[in-house]
DNA sequence: CTAAATCGGACTAAATAAGTCCGCTTTTTC
DNA sequence: GAAAAAGCGGACTTATTTAGTCCGATTTAG
């Protein structure tokens, strides 16, 4: 019952990427973020096959976000990287084979629930936003962004 | 992010046990819940240690639950049994290095949230009602406040 | 006394998590 | 066209956690 670091690495780069208006290359989020460059490279190459993040290759190129960060909840991210989100076997097509023991399926199909719920809520437009906006998040209101620009790469 | 063996294991030990109005062995248990007896027997210690179950040695030993299953949450079950509940090093003491880092935090603080809530709102006593009672008990989410008993457990 | 039970510690095997390494492909730039 | 910088993919290693198992000691009813 824990989070990976695994997937907590890919949270901290999906906001990092979020803060960024154009593509950063995996070694320069991993120095940003302090994460080991090797294992970002995979948990990018996670979140691209999820569709969470684009990537062009080459000189100039890198990961980007593959929607605008208030259409990407944690939820995505979260299912994207943690593997079994939710490991109990009772709560696949498996029936228990005693139905007491099915008392017990109850507690983990709301604990799946609220999870989801909690997850979907967040979005990463409001974990850029400051600290004490947090409040408000839960409230879903709809942001504008300001976008600076610098550089120029092209992304698939 | 999954529920061990050992807590699901837990709960049904602990539903059961929530049906008996007398101590039982941790072989009978063992038996019924098809569970491997010399590990529920330190699945029972734990919750011991943890102050909800009782037990006897002896010839007519065995384990009983200390309080009335209105009284004990699966968060109390969860909580004693799955080692770092919520395992995000960033949700202790220790901050993170960088700001830009934290503003993960939040997620993890919600998702804790959450789900101690929901597992604080599940009592041994509405899962060893029947099945149709579960929707009414989900109504009441957040904050469990009346609970209704029916048939009285006379356990301790 | 003996049988059935709880206790406690030590130990092991399997699975998962966390990361590393290496070589290949793609693209930009000089 | 070569070099450099990036993504891509697979195989591999190592550390930690999980899921038990084993064994002996202690307690207690009959």
């Amino acid at each position: 019952m824990n989070i990976s670091t695994k997937t907590q690495y890919g949270m901290r780069a999906m906001v990092h990427l979020a803060r960024q208006s154009k593509s950063r290359s995996s070694t320069e989020i991993a120095s940003a973020e302090h994460i080991p460059t090797d294992f970002l490279e995979k948990i990018l190459q996670n979140l691209k096959r999820a569709g969470l993040v684009r990537s062009a290759r080459g000189v100039s190129g890198g990961y980007l976000l593959a929607h605008p960060p208030r259409r990407i909840t944690a939820r995505d991210i979260v299912t994207a990287l943690e593997k079994p989100l939710s490991n109990v076997q009772c709560l696949e097509e498996k029936t228990c084979p005693r139905q007491d023991t099915c008392a017990t399926k109850d507690v983990w199909t709301d604990l799946q629930r609220s999870l989801f719920s909690t997850l979907s809520s967040i979005t990463l437009a409001d974990l850029i936003r400051d600290k004490k906006t947090v409040t408000s998040r839960q409230k879903k209101s709809a942001h504008p962004k300001k976008i600076r620009s610098r550089r120029t790469a092209r992304i698939n």
